[in-house]
DNA sequence: CTGAAAGCGCTTACAG
DNA sequence: CTGAAAGCGCTTACAG
C-alpha cells in the first residue's frame, strides 16, 4: 500500500482528487452524498492532510514569523498570547525567532524567514541596522508588521504606541511631583528606535519644564532585572543619589528598586521609581510599581490580524495603528519638595 | 522572465539543477570552478532558496513545535530561550502553540502539528487527557519530547525533573523549620501529571514526618499571580492562617505574598512562603523568594537537541534525562517554634 | 565530478 | 457538481 494521500482517498471514495480537495476546503461545492463518501474514506484510511504540500503548491506558507530579542521579557508574553489568540482557529501558525540583541543573528533570521516563504512577519524588536532588510522583506512579498512603535517611515505597517509621548508624559508626571534630579535607565537607545523615542521624550519633557538633564544619570543597557540593578549601582557610584528614576521597562525598574534598597534607600521615601510596560508583576512589587501601561495583548492581536490580512490581499496603503498608553499610579513614586533632592 | 528557482540558476550558470542543489548542500562534491559559477549566478539573479519546496520534497518539515499553555509564565521564557539557542545555526525553526489550559485546543494543536509534518514536537505542558494523542503523534513518526517531568510511561522521551522529589524535599525543609500547618497552592493537579507529582511529594513528606494534612489548606488553580492571590484569600477566609505556604510556582508565590501582606501578615515573620521554578524575579521580590530552582534553559536546550536528533535518526530507545533541582534559600521562609501555628 | 529524470502531495484553472 | 492535467521547486537515487 502506498502513502495515504488525497489520491488514495479519492480512489477509496471512487471520486477524483479534485473532489477530495474540494470537500476539504469548500464542501458547499460538493453534493452531500459525494461529500459523505469522501469523509468516510478519510476516516477509514486515517488520512492526514499535508500542509507542507499545500503551502508548497500555493507558493506561500501559512506561517507567520515573529522577531524578538528574547522570550525572557514578560511583556512579550502578552504580545505572543495576543498573536496566538488571533491565530487560533485559522490555518496560520507562529514561528518565533530570537535575535538576541544581535544584528547579525537578526539578519540571519530574516533570511530564514524569506526562505520559508512566510506569509507575514511581525517585528517586536529590531535594531536600526536591519531596517533595510525588513523593507526588502516587504518588497519581496512578505508583509511585515512592526509593533511597539510608529516608525518614521510612513510606508511601514505598524501596530504601535507613541513612545515619545508616553515617556514625555511620565517624565512630566515626575516633574509635577517635584522631582528635579531624575535618572533615566533605558534600553540600547543607540541602536533601537523605540528606545530612542523614549529617551527623547524624557529629554524634551525636562527641557520644557526647565529641568537640567544630568547625563551622569543616564544609562543605556539591556532590559533585564539584573541589568537594571547594575545600571543603578553604576549611577550611585559616581553620583549623588537622584530623587527619581525613570526606568524604561518594568524589569529594569524592579532591578533599580532592588539595588536602591540594597544601598539603603527606601522607595519611594528616598527615591521615586517608575517603569514602562505594566507587566503582570507590576502591581505586586514592593512598593507596587508606577508605570506606563502598554496594551501588549491587544498589540499582538492586531498585529496578527494585520499580518494575516496583508498576506491575503494586496490592498494599497500601509496599516498604521497607534494604541493608547496610560500612566498607572501605584506606590513607587511620591511627591517631594522641589527644592529637596 | 520566469521565477528565480534552482532551474533558473542552473541555466544562468550553465550547469544542471542537481549541481546547484549540490553546491548549496554539499559543496565539497562540486569542483571549485563549477561552484564559483553557481555562486555567481545565485548572486546575480538574487536567488532565494525555497525551504517549503525542500521540506515538501523531503516529506518532513524542518520545523519543531512547542506546546505550552501560555507564554505568560516567565519560566517558559527560559525554556523557549534554551530551545532557540540550540536551534540557532541549524536549519530548524520553532513553531509555538498555546493550548490555553484547554484540552480541545491542545488536540487541535496536535492535529495541526501533524498536518505540518513537523520534524519534532516539544511538550512543555499538556493535560492528561491528551497523552494518547501524543503517543499517536510519536507513532505517526513525529518524535515527541516531554519536558518538566519524567512520565510514568517509560517509552516516552523526557527531558524533565523529579517533581515528586523536589516537592518532597521542599516540604521537608518547611517541616524542618518547624512548620506544621502548611498550605499547598498548586496548579490543576486534577489534570496535569507534573502538578500531581508535586502534590504527592507534598503529601508524602508531611505523612513521613507525622504532620497532618489539612485539606482546607490545599487549593488547585491556574498558575498566575492573580490566581495565587485569590487562592490565598480563599484559604484565609475559611481557615486559621497557616504557618507556611508552599506555592507550586513562583508566580503563585508572588500572589500569595501579596495577599498575605494585604491581609496584614508579614512574610516571613508571620507566614513563610516558598515557590517553585526560580524565575528571574525570584531574588527581587520582597522578601526574596525561597524556591526550587529548575534548570529551564538547560531543559529547553536539551529538549531541542533531542528533538533534532530523533528527527534525523531512528535509534532505538527512549531518551530520558532527569535534570537536578535544588532548593534556593532566600528570605521568605523562617524557622518557627514547632508548637507555634 | 556532473546530469537526466522521477516524484514529493497538494491546488487551480479549465472543461464538461 | 465533478474530473483530467499541469505545475509548484526542490531532492535523490541512478547512470555515466
Amino acid at each position: 500500500m502506498g502513502r495515504i494521500d488525497m489520491h488514495a482517498v479519492a480512489s477509496a471514495a471512487g471520486v477524483s482528487q479534485s473532489t477530495v480537495s474540494r470537500v476539504l476546503h469548500r464542501p458547499r461545492l460538493v453534493r452531500p452524498e459525494t461529500r459523505k463518501l469522501v469523509y468516510e474514506a478519510i476516516e477509514r484510511l486515517g488520512y492526514e492532510y499535508n500542509s507542507v504540500a499545500a503551502d508548497f503548491n500555493k507558493q506561500r506558507s501559512s506561517i507567520i514569523g515573529l522577531i524578538i530579542f528574547t522570550a525572557r521579557s514578560s511583556i512579550h508574553a502578552d504580545v505572543i498570547d495576543g498573536i496566538q489568540e488571533e491565530l487560533q482557529n485559522t490555518k496560520y501558525s507562529l514561528i518565533i525567532g530570537n535575535s538576541r540583541y544581535n544584528a547579525a543573528t537578526e539578519r540571519e533570521l530574516i533570511r530564514l524567514f524569506r526562505q520559508r516563504r512566510l506569509s507575514g512577519v511581525i517585528v517586536a524588536e529590531t535594531t536600526d541596522e536591519n531596517r533595510d532588510e525588513l523593507r526588502n522583506l516587504e518588497r519581496a512579498g512578505v508583509p511585515t508588521v512592526v509593533t511597539w512603535e510608529m516608525t518614521e517611515d510612513n510606508n511601514c505597517h505598524c501596530i504601535g504606541i507613541d513612545n515619545y509621548k508616553a515617556s514625555y508624559e511620565m517624565t512630566q508626571y515626575l516633574v509635577t511631583l517635584g522631582h528635579r534630579r531624575i535618572a533615566f535607565i533605558g534600553g540600547r537607545y543607540d541602536r533601537i528606535e523605540r528606545v530612542r523615542h523614549r529617551y527623547q521624550g524624557f529629554c524634551d519633557a525636562l527641557r520644557d519644564h526647565g529641568v537640567t538633564l544630568d547625563t551622569g544619570l543616564v544609562v543605556g543597557t539591556t532590559p533585564s532585572v539584573t541589568d537594571g540593578r547594575e545600571a543603578m549601582y553604576r549611577i550611585l557610584e559616581d553620583n549623588e543619589v537622584p530623587s527619581a528614576v525613570f526606568a524604561a521597562s518594568d524589569a529594569l525598574a524592579i532591578g533599580v528598586i532592588s539595588s536602591l534598597k540594597d544601598s539603603g534607600y527606601s522607595v519611594p521615601e528616598d527615591v521615586s521609581v517608575c517603569g514602562f510596560d505594566d507587566i503582570d508583576m507590576a502591581p505586586f512589587t514592593t512598593p507596587p510599581l508606577t508605570t506606563v501601561h502598554v496594551p501588549g495583548y491587544k498589540m499582538g492581536k492586531l498585529a496578527a490580524a494585520s499580518a494575516m490580512r496583508l498576506g491575503e490581499s494586496t490592498d494599497a496603503g500601509a496599516i498604521r495603528v497607534c494604541l493608547p498608553t496610560s500612566i498607572v499610579e501605584r506606590g513607587s513614586c511620591r511627591a517631594v519638595n522641589p527644592s529637596g533632592g
